[in-house]
DNA sequence: GCAATGATTGACAGTCACTGACACTTCCGG
DNA sequence: CCGGAAGTGTCAGTGACTGTCAATCATTGC
């Protein structure tokens, strides 16, 4: 019954990005596999079930910063204008991403986060599946404001292509700066579907 | 030092299917994650431990299958004409799983094992590594095609991009025989990348 | 100021996936 | 008959996660 966010709900976030930070730093230091709840619990300084009060899993400490990340995407989606073709309001829908390569500090710690991801098989996992959830939620999106006009399987496909090209530009460009939003300009301008209107 | 397919290997095969037939047939009646391997260890008859000896986790009883799709996949690939639009070689490639489709003892078994993927969202992680892997392997074999006139990061994005229409078109018709293909057909002629050779 | 109330926590026990170590059997070539 | 190689069961242990319960702490109503 309260607004949505309330103060309790406010001092939760705080223990959670407390958590997210010492075990971030855990992980870069010794690995995400290496690292047991146990650790990072007694390194905040609390149980290790408090610890999974504020996380459900130990994967979502990594993965959580990404739930928001989908969020914005889909509102970013969402302000295009409707008479846009799809696939050039997905590319402005990513420029998020691009935006956020843009700042020295984010980056960094987005670098981080994929470093740990990419070492752990399970991590990995995890995380592509939270991408799934992501573009389905981006197809929602789109659906919606596309009407009945479109083909729903053509849409879903075409939010996937464009998953595909983000992420194909930017696992290059970790640790390379500037070279990212052009080459998802390129990427997405080869891949361009042919009868997009 | 043994030839590829030794006498032990068909051995292990063996053992192997029918651990997953009981596996999968106890997926399908309780559920992947209220299915303990003690209990699929003691159907078959052996100890966890030697359950562990087939396969190394629970999760690849369900995906070992998806690991031999993988390999034909790549070599249907490898066997399309080098001036071939990629785009059309990959089309040529999916011909495999619309085959498989055709074939009404293998769909059935394709969608309860499907099925058993998509009510597990820890198998279905696994899952989607296995086919971010799967994609590696194609992208690799189409680079090695192409020499070096195409750009990697494109290649890698338009099997990214081949895979989204797959899984569109795959996801409504785990039920339905035929349309599949000519669904596949239509979704990949509507995201066919402009600047195809 | 105080008691009732609800949220937060730690401690503990238990489940389950998975691993390493070791002892035992079987089978096969010498 | 003996040697080792391969396959197996048993046991103990780790680590992620869950349920439960009792203690604590803050809030609210009086």
């Amino acid at each position: 019954m309260t607004a949505g966010t309330s103060l309790r709900e406010v001092s939760r976030r705080a223990v959670q990005s407390r958590i997210a930070r010492t075990a971030e730093s855990l992980f870069s230091a010794k690995g995400f596999e290496e690292t047991t709840v146990d650790e990072i619990a007694a390194a905040v300084g609390m149980s290790q079930r408090s610890f999974f009060r504020y996380f459900s899993s130990k994967d979502e400490v990594v993965l959580d910063s990404l739930e928001r990340l989908g969020e914005d995407l889909a509102s970013r989606l969402a302000e295009r204008p409707s008479g846009e073709p799809e696939w050039d309001s997905l590319r402005r829908a990513f420029d998020l991403v691009v935006e956020r390569f843009g700042d020295p500090v984010s980056r960094e710690h987005d670098a981080a986060i994929q470093r740990i991801i990419d070492r752990s098989p399970r991590l990995l996992a995890s995380y592509l599946c939270r991408l799934e959830h992501l573009q389905r939620m981006l197809t929602e999106a789109l659906t919606a404001r596309a009407g009945d006009g479109a083909d729903p399987v053509v849409l879903r496909a075409m939010v996937g292509a464009a998953f595909a090209c983000l992420h194909a530009s930017a696992f290059p460009h970790i640790d390379e700066p500037d070279a990212f939003g052009p080459c998802l300009d390129r990427t997405m301008a080869a891949l361009r579907p042919v009868d997009c209107r």
